[in-house]
DNA sequence: AATGAATGAGAGTTCATTCAT
DNA sequence: TATGAATGAACTCTCATTCAT
């Protein structure tokens, strides 16, 4: 499990700059964090078990992080981070917009079938820390408008939609359909899939295709 | 604040049946949870804080309920009755299924304005007690789908969509545009809009048609 | 099951003079009791399963009897009064006070054979109300001690003895034999036994004819 | 007072080892669990009271115990183990089985009278851990029947005696004597004595030497 | 850099008892 | 005579955090 943010913080809880080793034991508590956060929820999950789960003392987990609460934004953080960098990965070798939505939707999904934590922690920051999921939330809509912005001035998507609102709507629906045909959907033995049911994206993209595509009679800008 | 399930549980934590003066602490107690937990969350919230609101004795509380989950999730079915009752009474009165589904969204966000405990109890669900979101998600989507599979018959909505897929996809998008545009949305004095605005509900509505409407060729079945 | 001490306080809670209905509620009451302590031990006991036990509303107790802790003495003052009846009943067709010993011991494990609740009820009153517990105890050691002192006057017993020590011992050593030989023995089917093994109680009754019986030398005095 | 048993359950709660700070704290709360367990009994006793006893504060008991009954276990436990060693010290010396029983006699009411917690935890244990009374009982009876069996052949006591009911029947008299003359009996100022009444230990051993001895005519083995 | 014993506020829950009906 | 809703003190237990080592 790789564990990289934007501005990675490798400070401890002190400020005091790391250690070779001090850094290995900080990024050990921010994964055993994750798995504990994602298996257990935030009030379920404590720090005995963190650091249990780490391999160190109680004591050590307050020389990294501020608390419980400070290790869960930072994992938010890191959360979104990796799935943003999935989702913008998975769009880079699309044609056009809506392929792009395709592939952004399937990298979503891809990195939610591997990392559960995402929407264990993620969604649970609503009620943990709201700043954090409201943040997480307009990372991923700021990425999605500039493109359906950028998309529409080339004619590639309808003139009419208002990108603010379909961004929000798409994320929406793509949030819901992960929960209910990954996270709550068994095989089976009854596993979760590793990958989501193609049928379901390929409805998926016929919905969004429908919604985005530019009228027929539309004229296209020239580019 | 009314309070109706659709099977309402009139009865003591022990089973028994109440008299009038017990139905009303028991309703009370209700309406005081749903206060409490929509202010502070599940966590935060806490029984004496509940029979406090209620204006009743600590042990009241168990008197009619069997803990604090079992309130909670009384409450979530409680909502989620009510917000169905809403929508399904805003839809009654539309032209076909296009307009029922604008009508529809505008019922969901009236509700949701007006009770912003829908969110607060609901999503927080997902942690405290899951078998009851999927519950609400689910009962929610029933009704979806139907309306879907009886207007794709009568040709009002394009043949090629997954109705099932369709109805995860519109009550995620419903969601966090409600999430965004009501709960985040503070106007000038920092309150919450007592009505979406407009504007969005437009935006809205432009997505979902574009989505839904059948391609201008296709085929209309007379009726 | 039936229920009669030796000053039977047919009486309300009050000092009322109690109506034949008022007399049979406080019967049902009492006999309720000793089912729920029996099976459950004074803690675990509650009034609500007494009364439901008894099939009255929970404020009907009050009214016959002041407390959790009165109506576990009466029930002690009750068993203690039919235990004594059965060993004296048991006693009185012995020959001499050997064999008056031997059919007492039969009498009190006959007793607690078909009344579980004596162990259960009357050696818990060591800790609820202490006072109750040494009434009984020194209730049955009056009447050993006047028997065996009588005996002894007759030469039936050795003279040596001290009657008092004596007494006790005799009921200590009966109660732990019923306890391990009746209470803690567990048939094939894992139910304990309907009487107590005729072994045992000639293996006890060995011993005690060994300890009482006069010395072969000692003059009998004539009767 | 000095703690120990067979085997000194130096570890914490969760099974760690303790340093020599943790095991001095846990033998604190122990000894404290003692005296409040036996001043109270144990439903008045509550962990607040053993903490506040103890010096500690109320959290720091959970690092050594599972709970309330675990310490109340572990009492029993020790109490059993320290009392059998005081009798068994006590009978050391003894030239035969027969005095043997009256030195045991001697240590257990000695220990009685110098650890009341004894009678107060042990047999409370009956209704708050029943297996832990059955253990005590049967650990005590056990080192009891393998002296009268040794005693048996080497025709020191009556052949014809049963061993196992002999040992409980022993056991049960020691029992009744040490509540009635030594927690029962008060001095001219109120307090219980420090030790057994003289003759009410030759009165028992009178009992048991009468009981135990082999007939005049039984043939002695040689040895 | 690491340890782990100690803290104590605060939670959910039970139940004997009262009293208006 | 009977009911059962209401009370609230007291309980056991958890866990984020501190700090001496």
């Amino acid at each position: 499990m790789t564990v990289h943010t934007d501005d990675p913080p490798v400070s401890s809880a002190t400020g005091r700059p790391l250690t070779t080793r001090g850094r290995q034991t900080r990024r050990r508590l921010l994964e055993a964090a994750e798995q504990v956060f994602a298996d257990l929820g935030y009030h379920e999950a404590s720090i005995v078990k963190i650091t249990e789960h780490a391999g160190v003392a109680l004591g050590t987990f307050y020389l990294y992080f501020d608390g419980k609460q400070a290790v869960f934004d930072e994992l938010v953080l890191d959360l979104n981070s990796r799935v943003r960098h999935s989702m913008s990965e998975a769009m880079s070798t699309a044609a056009d917009r809506i392929e792009a939505e395709r592939l952004g939707f399937e990298g979503f999904f891809r990195f939610t079938a591997a990392h559960p934590a995402l929407y264990r922690v993620v969604r649970e920051a609503e009620f943990v820390s709201p700043a954090m999921l409201k943040l997480h939330y307009e990372r991923i809509v700021d990425g999605y408008r500039a493109g359906l912005a950028a998309a529409q001035r080339d004619g590639e998507i309808a003139a009419e939609l208002d990108t603010d609102v379909v961004a929000w709507a798409l994320m929406g629906a793509g949030e819901l359909i992960g929960m209910r045909y990954l996270l709550w959907e068994k095989d089976a033995d009854g596993r979760p899939p590793a990958q989501i049911d193609p049928a379901v994206l390929d409805g998926m993209t016929a919905f969004i295709t429908r919604a985005l595509r530019p009228d027929t009679t539309e004229g296209k800008t020239d580019d």
